[in-house]
RNA sequence: GAGGGUGUAGCUCAGCCGGUAGAGCAGCGGCCUUUUAAGCCGUCGGUCGUGGGUUCGAUUCCCGCCACCCUCACCA
């Protein structure tokens, strides 16, 4: 045991290690193994009338605690909700009163007593058996509420980010969003699955590690099989595997799963997030985008239980249908420049125009990606499905049909940002070969986001992939837009963070 | 990667144009058997992120470093 990091927290931990010896001369395991619990509290506050009076046992984690002396009255919160209890020294035994006594807030108890209502009013528990299950070593934040005109007031909120992110543990137990936004996030998972799997779609899992990354332009994490003595990638995207499978005869499949891509922390991009990817033969990205709005229309009502929601402070409309526009109208509709068609001298020209700074090695395509971003995307606050984007942007789509310049993309936005990817999939091996080489040679001219080629992955296209519609979408921006949450860190769990 | 900001008690924050720090809550002791930001009395608690520099003296001024946040760049 580290005594060291007992001192760095003073007297406070120390003295709650003296209470340790204490409970224990009293024969109390200041660590039960286990409590019989018939309750939770937020049934009992549910549904008062049916509960008054009757005997319930309940376990959970000490909020707060007002001792006057002979009595108490203290919160116990467990994972529905917050209850007050009463305990009274002539309603238990002295010896547990005595322990009771030597509790603090963040202790684990558990208690047993009678469903009544205070002078006050409110829903509680008078106490009749008290145990301690877990003793708090460490001190929590203390948080405390008011309610004024039913609005809560709360005082000395815990709010250090970086605590809050590298202490999810006390993040979570501390502030109730915390909780509601992983639990939505959970949900909207479920939900997504449920919508996929009634579809008939099979869920599958391909491989994290990979020997070739494929399927997104992005910079790979490097790991080493020891045995095989090779060098392994961690996945940036599913696609290339799942479109395997679709060689090989399953008609619908999806993964959802963490993807790694080697790249920069900000509000929206953590080094491993959540991807759903799926795969439907016979289709093309008209049937996706019907999908993707009737799935995240349907996703929202489960989870949200409307499709108009409130995301940092704008009104968004799920309702489908979303309007489509096509990539060059939608840099024409808000630059009032129609880029289609146009050479390398005007692209440079017009993006030194819209004052859009961009790197040598580039080429045309990219540099109409970057108009985009910085003209168009900031503009698509209601849902909007991009379309049809220059073919060199997305060497793994089919051709359009009536502009091989394009391909048959689009890309569902929501306040102002990418949600997902799509295409019609190309399935012609040679083409495909072609559009590898020319992304090794972006790859040679600099662009380390460049793909790399995948001859195995060719090789299966040569056997024949029926006609295929793709998707991949960002569960984590998802949950994000459902959740009002502003930064990508508020629905991961654990983000990455720096070494402390 | 660049620019800006923040870092003071367990938590939330004051403060210091240079003289080694305060509050509320939490803790500890006392009183208190319907309280709810319980109350009243008393009390403990800090190498002021870290390492240097200037100075008689640095938490305060200067520089480096670390971590986090914001903006930009890159990307989903």
């Amino acid at each position: 045991m580290s005594n060291d990091q007992t001192m760095d927290l003073g007297h406070v931990m120390r003295d709650r290690r003296e209470k340790l010896t204490s409970l224990r001369t009293m024969n109390v395991n200041p660590f039960a193994y286990e409590f019989d619990r018939t309750h939770n509290a937020g049934d009992i506050l549910a549904d008062f009338d049916s509960y008054i009076e009757k005997e319930v046992s309940v376990a959970g984690r000490l909020m707060s605690i007002r001792k006057m002396g002979k009595a108490a009255f203290a919160h116990l919160m467990d994972s529905s909700a917050k209850i007050q209890f009463y305990i009274r020294l002539d309603q238990v035994s002295e010896d547990e009163y005595a322990v009771f006594k030597l509790c603090d807030i963040g202790d684990i108890v558990g208690i047993k007593g009678k469903v009544f209502k205070t002078h006050a009013g409110e829903i509680s528990i008078l106490v009749s058996g008290f145990e301690l299950l877990t003793k708090n070593l460490r001190p929590l934040p203390i948080v405390k509420e008011q309610i004024v005109d039913g609005e809560k007031k709360v005082f000395d909120a815990f709010t250090d980010t970086e605590m809050r992110y590298r202490q999810r543990y006390v993040d979570l137990v501390v502030n109730p969003q915390v909780r509601e936004t992983f639990v939505a996030r959970s949900k909207i998972i479920t939900a997504m699955r449920q919508y996929l799997d009634n579809k008939g779609y099979l869920e599958v899992e391909t491989p994290v590690l990979q020997p070739v990354y494929g399927g997104a332009a992005a910079r790979p994490f490097t790991t080493h099989h020891n045995a095989l003595d090779m060098t392994l990638y961690m996945r940036i995207a599913d696609e290339l595997y799942l479109k395997r499978l679709i060689v090989g005869g399953y008609e619908g499949v999806y993964e959802i799963s963490k993807d790694f891509r080697n790249e920069g922390i900000d509000r929206t991009h953590n080094p491993e997030f959540t991807m759903m990817e799926l795969y439907v033969a016979y289709k093309d990205y008209k049937f996706m985008m019907n999908l993707v709005e009737d799935m995240v229309t349907f996703i929202a009502k489960t989870v949200a239980g409307t499709t108009k929601i409130n995301y940092q402070g704008e009104e968004i409309n799920l309702d489908p249908p979303w309007p489509r526009l096509s990539f060059f109208d939608a840099i024409k509709k808000y630059t009032d420049l129609d880029l289609a068609g146009m050479d390398r001298h005007g692209l440079l020209q017009t993006a030194g125009q819209l004052d859009v700074e961009l790197e040598d090695f580039w080429g045309n395509a990219k540099i109409l990606d970057e108009i985009f971003s910085e003209k168009v995307e900031p503009h698509l606050i209601q849902p909007v499905f991009i379309c049809d984007y220059p073919v060199e942007l997305s060497p793994l789509a089919k051709k359009h049909r009536d502009d091989p310049r394009l391909v048959e993309r689009f890309e569902p936005y929501i306040a102002g940002r990418e949600m997902g990817n799509s295409f019609s999939e190309l399935n012609d091996p040679i083409d495909q070969r072609e559009r590898f080489e020319s992304q090794v040679a972006m790859r040679e001219a600099g662009d380390e986001e460049a793909h790399a080629l995948d001859e195995d992955f060719i090789r299966a296209l040569e056997y024949g992939m029926p006609p295929t519609a793709g998707l991949g979408m960002g569960i984590d921006r998802l949950v994000m837009l459902l959740t009002d949450s502003a930064s990508i860190r508020d629905v991961i769990f654990f983000p990455t963070m720096r070494q402390e």
